[in-house]
RNA sequence: GCGAGGGUAGCCAAGCCUGGAAACGGCGGCGGACUCAAGAUCCGCUCCUGUAGAGGUCCAAGGGUUCAAAUCCCUUCCCUCGCACCA
């Protein structure tokens, strides 16, 4: 993509022009939003990881926002749109570690890399409300409204299953497994198996106690309001659906032998009768009690803890020679211990209905257990249909084989068994509470402290912030091997304690940032309350489709909280408007990768085409959630196209362009730069900027067209430059600037006002009847074969033409109804061919009126004219030769060429 | 398996919600203007046929609704993404 020889000619230098215009922005104070402003429009991207490494993802994230915020901004609407660092997390440890210096310093280095390479990007944000999650001044807040959220009910000590690795002795984040050979295979299925990332020995899982966030408290809400969310897209609400999985079903109690009564969740309790065996979870207390008890259990029990989720298939299970009567039945079914039932899922426990679920009958036949049929598809269907010895029956049906129950509908006995059998209605989540402890060092210390007699006591607020102590370089935990930093006071009984030594989750720093850039320096509350509910919710929401479901989730649960506990008021959803923006591929289409070699830097560009050039190309080359891949041919014709805009108006500035005096040229150009305005800025609102570029490139076009037809009218002229400059200007600033400077704006073109929209009346109708007319022309001076046009006459069709189509489009019988009119009787034969003639049609366009058509032809005549270089004379009916117009139609203008 | 979104000319891609003109635009290709020349810029063409604005074929495939379908409905095929041993 080098230029050979020598450099090209460039109308303007952007290494010179764009960081003066940044400068500019930055003393003029452009994207500084005051504190008193009411209810601004908040666009917001997701703030990036600090990786200190730029890539064209975020370029394009971010170029969409700031378009956006600076389109609304000359609006004249007040825009907060600021930035920020998510900044904790594992891989600065591990940068650490690499380069032997530690996370802060890494991090804050980044930061200040990452700042610069945006301003460079013409990235217009409000940098006084910068927020930082790895300073003491955000995160004091983290452990702040953890204190908020035990208050609240909503913290909780769960055990949770972690990876392990017994080398390194430590905790792994599942970033840190990754997959291995292991030196000897303990299931001998030869699969991969995980490892520790560090030493490649294969991880255990242990459990331990962690703290939790109690979202499922919210699962139903949060599934509920996503229905309301009209500004996400389709598959985001979808993803946070299935993540939630919400299943309506029951509950009902099986006696298990001697062990007492063992819940179920079920959702097909239609089929309760149909129940021949009894299965419970490998980690279910029952079972594991059984295990106690029986050497095969215990052994199976074990195996299947060790086992790779996916190691085991359906059959694998073991009976505990245990029965469990069947309340609907009162019959004795064995019980098993099967791992494809999961802990975690519903009770744990379930009753096993070979004939009506395909895992069950498929552990029934391995098991040689009975399969007895409860439900068939409708009441008088051919027994022969189905054959529940051979497949699984899933479907609702009617009941058979059930007592005094058969011949109920599945959906009415679900209804009435939750009674008879003194069960009740369940709905279950998929979603687990949130663990936000990590065994890491860079993150939001847990403000708690453990005493031996006191147990887990909370650091006071006065306490708060709980400081990161220095980075200690160690294998495990760093903050366990900070002695000095764990060992304190007990809070409440002065004991000698321990410091929590687990840190948050990162995605508690995101959970709320979106708030914390209302009043970033607030120092006694993590944000104003007033303030945040007036500017929340946020506007416009962009980033990857990554954070679907975790972040977006969280964040939704963070707002709904906080509202609940009254640091909001009435804010229930953070985010109202969400785009996620495509990928951006690497030349060959695939994803762009360091192993594939297809990257393409960012900085690069910038320093080869400028920032203008690099957002300009992302913009046009597709809307902003669909993926495109790379093109150097793509960024060419962006970075021309800057140059040419330029070119043209620097021409016009130096008085290179000699002007004439208005007239039909300068009236259509004066149309085609308000329908340009107009559709531009529906185009803008609606996130698809590559369409409202196509418009800004199209008038561009006109105006050179325009030139080079005749001497335009100086002010016309200027009207479409400016108006380029300005649709322009929020995709290029920097060259918008530069344009309206030349243009001898006032001030800048980020503060100026946006056009105004309206386009001209009938424009559609008139912008058809033109391409047409022009259409036609080219259709019979090239099927005819004019070697060289002299004078092309249009005569447009005289008025009574258009009474008859106006009749006509009313009329069911075209015909009688045009000659029943008295004023057409006049015109006899012709007006009766005419309407036979329309008659025939199945669609009659609309038109314009007589006189608003020849206006239309007469000034886009210099198109035809400049086209074929040939003169154009348009007439009216009544100034034609009345066999020219004749041929005249509303809308299609008779065509006569002489050559 | 369940769910979401797609399949438009050589390539990318708009139009589909709200049916009405072979289907915007970009890239690539072809021809022309300007120029000693190159580049840049500008103009036109780019499904087939056609000596006056016409005809034919066409938006994954097949069927349907309609005066009229890229657009609405049904079926099938293919692609992409998400979830999934979820009781």
């Amino acid at each position: 993509m080098t230029t050979t020889g020598e450099e090209r000619e460039r109308a303007f230098d952007h290494g010179e022009v764009e960081p003066r215009w940044q400068a500019a922005w930055d003393e003029a104070d452009v994207f500084r939003i005051d504190d008193d402003a009411t209810d601004p429009e908040y666009v917001l991207a997701m703030f990036p990881y600090t990786s200190g490494q730029l890539h064209m993802g975020h370029v394009r994230n971010y170029t969409i926002t700031d378009a956006f915020a600076r389109f609304e901004r000359m609006r004249g609407k007040d825009v907060l749109h600021p930035m920020g660092w998510d900044s904790f997390g594992l891989p600065a440890e591990n940068a650490a570690e690499e380069r032997d210096t530690n996370p802060r310093d890494w991090t804050m280095q980044c930061i200040d890399q990452m700042r610069d390479q945006f301003v460079e990007m013409g990235f217009g944000y409000d940098w006084e409300r910068e927020v930082t999650t790895c300073e003491p001044e955000y995160y004091q807040w983290n452990q702040w409204l953890f204190k908020q959220f035990r208050e609240a009910g909503l913290v909780e000590r769960q055990g949770a299953e972690l990876n392990w690795c017994p080398s390194c002795e430590t905790v792994l984040a599942d970033e840190q497994v990754e997959e291995g050979e292991a030196p000897e295979e303990p299931h001998g299925d030869g699969g991969a198996v995980e490892v520790c990332w560090r030493c490649d020995t294969p991880i255990d899982h242990r459990e331990m106690d962690q703290w939790f966030l109690t979202i499922t408290d919210y699962a139903e809400e949060l599934l509920d309001a996503l229905d309301d969310l009209d500004g996400w897209p389709n598959n985001v609400q979808e993803m946070q659906r299935n993540w939630i999985g919400q299943q309506e079903g029951a509950s009902v109690a099986f006696e298990v032998g001697e062990y007492g009564e063992v819940d179920i969740f079920t959702t097909r309790l239609d089929t309760i009768h149909g129940a021949t065996y009894f299965s419970l979870a490998p980690g279910h207390p029952v079972a594991q009690e059984i295990a106690e008890e029986n050497d095969e259990v215990r052994e199976y029990v074990e195996m299947a803890e060790e086992a790779d989720e996916d190691d085991l298939d359906v059959t694998s299970g073991v009976f505990t020679g245990e029965y469990a009567t069947n309340p609907a039945t009162g019959e004795e079914i064995p019980v098993y211990v099967a791992d494809y039932v999961l802990t975690d899922v519903g009770t744990g426990a379930l009753y096993a209905v070979p004939a009506h679920d395909d895992r069950d009958h498929e552990f029934a036949e391995y098991h040689d257990i009975d399969i007895q049929q409860v439900v068939e598809p409708a009441p008088d269907a051919d027994p022969e249909d189905i054959d529940v010895q051979e497949e699984a029956y899933t479907e609702d049906g009617v009941l058979v084989n059930s007592g005094e129950f058969d011949g109920l509908t599945s959906a009415e006995a679900r209804e009435e068994f939750v009674e008879v059998f003194d069960g009740e209605h369940r709905t279950e989540y998929n979603l687990r509470d949130w663990g936000i402890s990590r065994q890491r060092y860079w993150g939001t210390p847990i403000p708690m402290i453990h005493c031996e007699d006191c147990g887990y006591v909370e650091v006071p607020d006065e306490d708060l912030p709980v400081e990161l102590p220095e980075f200690v370089h160690t294998t495990g935990n760093p903050l366990d091997a900070a002695e000095e930093w764990k060992h304190v006071d007990c809070p409440d009984c002065g004991a000698d304690a321990v410091r929590e030594t687990d840190t948050m989750d990162t995605f508690v720093d995101s959970s709320w940032y979106f708030l914390r850039y209302v009043s970033p320096e607030l120092e006694d509350a993590p944000f104003d309350t007033e303030r945040a509910s007036d500017w929340m919710p946020v506007d416009r929401y962009v980033g990857g489709i990554e954070h679907a479901v975790m972040h977006l989730l969280y964040a939704r649960f963070f707002t709904k909280v906080l509202d609940d506990v009254d640091l909001l008021d009435g804010v229930r959803e953070p985010f109202v408007n969400l785009t996620n923006q495509g990928m951006v591929l690497g030349e060959n289409g695939n994803k762009m990768s360091k192993s594939k070699g297809n990257g393409v830097s960012p900085q690069r560009i910038i320093e080869e085409y400028g920032a203008d050039t690099a957002r300009l190309f992302i913009m046009e080359a597709a809307q902003p959630e669909k993926e495109f891949a790379w093109s150097p041919e793509g960024v060419q014709s962006s970075h021309s196209f800057l140059q040419n805009i330029y070119r043209l108006t620097d021409e016009f500035a130096d008085g290179k362009i000699a002007f004439g005096d208005e007239g039909q040229i300068a009236d259509y150009v004066a149309r085609e730069i308000d329908a340009t305005a107009a559709r531009a800025t529906e185009e803008y609102e609606k996130f698809r900027f590559n369409h409202a570029l196509q418009a800004v490139r199209e008038l561009v076009s006109l105006l050179r067209r325009y030139r080079e037809a005749t001497d335009p009218d100086a002010e016309t002229f200027e009207r479409g430059l400016v108006t380029a400059a300005k649709l322009l200007a929020p995709v290029a600033p920097h060259v918008g600037e530069e344009l309206w400077e030349r243009l001898d704006g006032e001030g800048l073109v980020a503060e100026a006002g946006w056009p105004s929209a309206d386009a001209p009346a009938d424009y559609d109708i008139e912008r058809r009847l033109v391409e047409n007319t022009r259409e036609d022309v080219r259709d019979i001076v090239d099927t005819v074969g004019i070697e060289d046009p002299e004078t092309i006459t249009l005569a447009v069709a005289p008025a009574w033409k258009h009474d008859v189509v106006d009749i006509a489009r009313e009329a069911d019988n075209v015909v009688p109804a045009v000659m029943q009119n008295e004023e057409l009787q006049q015109y006899g034969e012709a007006a009766a061919d005419f309407a036979k003639t329309l008659a025939g049609r199945a669609n009659l366009d609309e038109h314009l009126p007589p006189e608003r058509e020849l206006a239309a032809l007469v000034r886009a005549a210099w198109l035809v004219e400049r086209e074929f270089s040939a003169d154009v004379v348009v007439e009216s009916a009544d100034e034609a030769d009345d066999g020219l117009a004749s041929k005249a139609e509303p809308g299609r203008p008779a065509i006569d060429i002489e050559s």
